[in-house]
DNA sequence: TAAAATATCATCCCAACGGGTGATTTTCTA
DNA sequence: TAGAAAATCACCCGTTGGGATGATATTTTA
């Protein structure tokens, strides 16, 4: 098993490589420090970490937290901030960004391996509901849905009928049977159920 | 708004009231010491708390992972672990709970009360999905189903037809129309799509 | 601007679904 | 053990859905 790949976010090259030294020693692998945000997404394309350690604030601005929001929209990993601040306000700001641990500085070996191994683990055990899009659709089918596709689809999804559909749409019912044909052709599906359970099966896998 | 509410398991009482007065510091209300299993089980179903602080050790048992193990049960609460054990091994013991937090001893009131704010957070965030048995369908009937009709309906939400639910349990078609009909009144629903929508409404709110 | 993709509509046919009613057997329970 | 509840099955009927095929307008894009 090859060794975990954690990239730290922090504009402090002398505490960067505290923390360095101090997730070496317990064998993961440090893919890379980046010193400011831009930093940060470059590291991110490149190195693919497992997880990544943000400090909040990098110069006087908080991009830890900007860096946090971005991961969660474009990556799939954990993170854990790592930072020097506790107050309420700050921890307000973050919340929103769902981090699998808060770390106060200073801290000991201990509690940062901890929260890394908790947070990697805790984060393979959330089931990742992808939101229902015709991007994260698509992205699964060899035929791409058209976006009158996918709103056709999308009622289905919520149990129309097609003559709900066609009313809702001002177009004849005739008009809908035939794109409900094509979303049946393009899902592999052939009845309405199915298809539901297939668009379930793709947003819950 | 009302002080949160903690409760504290930990066998040592002089480390017990130290984390009491830690949290009583920043405005949280502990509901209750518990030194034992029984007494967590206890003051779990008495006081209600909004989250549970857990030592791991209690005695000389790891009694901490069985009260994670109910919690996740029974209880829909939060918790983090507070343990003077960091080795890996304890960490793959207690993974499977998962732990809002892990915070080694000794621990200072910032990270502590980081840990707090971050689970409560989190735990308010993710969405929490009921699984899919009769018990859970049946509480928000108020004509539950009976065992077989909840079967037929798991067959439906699963993208079924009348034919492929008759086949597979050796019945005849009419004896599944006949079911699904009570489905379809007991769940007020009248039609298949109607049916899983209104599931998994069921489940997801 | 010409070709390709998309959206619109139609007709035919048959299978599946949904609703109603009534009945018998099996199982549970007071 | 008697009555209630649940599971089984049947027949009828009208609606909706699903598949096939073909056609015309509209929009996108090379």
């Amino acid at each position: 098993m090859s060794k975990i790949k954690i990239l730290i976010v922090e504009d402090e090259p002398l505490i960067a490589e505290d923390i360095r030294e101090l997730l070496e020693q317990v064998n993961y692998q440090i893919v890379g420090v980046a010193y400011n945000k831009e930093e940060a997404y470059s590291l991110l394309n490149i190195t693919k970490p497992d997880i990544a350690l943000l400090d909040i604030n990098l110069g006087d601005n908080t991009d830890g937290i900007l860096i946090a929001e971005t991961i969660n929209e474009k990556y799939n990993i954990p993170f854990l901030y790592l930072t020097s601040y506790s107050s309420k306000l700050i921890l307000d700001k973050v919340k929103h960004t769902f981090p699998m641990g808060y770390i106060v500085k200073p801290f000991d070996e201990a509690n940062l391996f901890t929260a890394v191994e908790i947070a990697l683990s805790n984060f393979q055990g959330i089931k990742k509901t992808v939101s229902f899009t015709i991007e994260n659709i698509n992205k699964t089918l060899p035929n791409k849905l058209t976006q009158r596709e996918f709103e056709i689809l999308s009622d289905i999804y919520n149990g129309l009928s097609n003559s709900d559909i066609a009313e809702k749409n001002f177009v004849s019912l005739n008009t809908i049977k035939t794109h409900v044909q094509k979303v049946y052709e393009k899902l592999d599906a052939h009845t309405r159920s199915a298809t539901i359970v297939k668009v379930r099966e793709l947003l819950n896998k």
